[in-house]
DNA sequence: TCAATTTATCGTAATATTACGATATACTAA
DNA sequence: TTAGTATATCGTAATATTACGATAAATTGA
């Protein structure tokens, strides 16, 4: 097949899986990195600090604004992205939940 | 391409997005959940709960093994899995830092 | 030994991801 | 208006993921 059965999980799980996924590149993890570490949200510069195309650079920037994790103000001819504070909250409650109950089994 | 540009970014940047990966399947959630739920590492039940085939599991299973996240021994015929407690650590702690750093930034 | 059970692996198909050049779009400044 | 700059999108190629049936491998119990 080759396409995810989402259907048959709670949406927690899903949305957990989700977000996973948008973190599940070290271009986005250093992405958003990136972007905390500038308290004003700067924007294209990525394309300077990252070894990529700024065609994917985009793509990855598109991949992180679809699930959320940050949004972009347009502003005059260029894009400001930032973090989306609230989709990051909920992001942090999911995995800080997930990764502390599950706890050892054996 | 379609091959990710790995040895561009950080150790930990890598890391961090390895286990994203490993977490971005609803499936491998499930997995990890039920594993943890079960005291003991029960193991091939994952296939009567999930609704995915037994070649699949096999597959996601050997996708959070090779991650590192879970643990198989083989126990006569059945093989039980389990969490691996350090790497669920190195996870949490990755995770958490990673989660907290990364604050608003407008 | 032999059938049954459990799990992994192989083969394969459908689809998704990653990457980049080329091009389109949108805005500013001259 | 027009040139320049910034970003998104298109097209495309290489590769990875997801899924499952079929089969192999390993072990137990009869």
């Amino acid at each position: 097949m080759g396409r995810s059965k989402t259907e048959s999980f709670g949406v927690r799980q899903n949305r957990l899986a989700e977000i996973a996924k948008a973190l599940a590149h070290p271009a986005r993890v250093a992405i958003v990195e990136f972007l905390a570490k500038q308290d004003a949200c700067v924007c294209g510069d990525i394309v300077d600090v990252l070894p990529l195309s700024q065609a994917t650079v985009s793509q990855h920037l598109a991949e992180l604004k679809r699930v959320g994790l940050i949004k972009g103000e347009i502003d005059g001819p260029r894009v400001c992205y930032c973090i989306d504070r609230k989709a990051w909250n909920e992001a942090r409650t999911l995995f800080s939940q997930f990764l502390t109950d599950v706890k050892q089994c054996c």
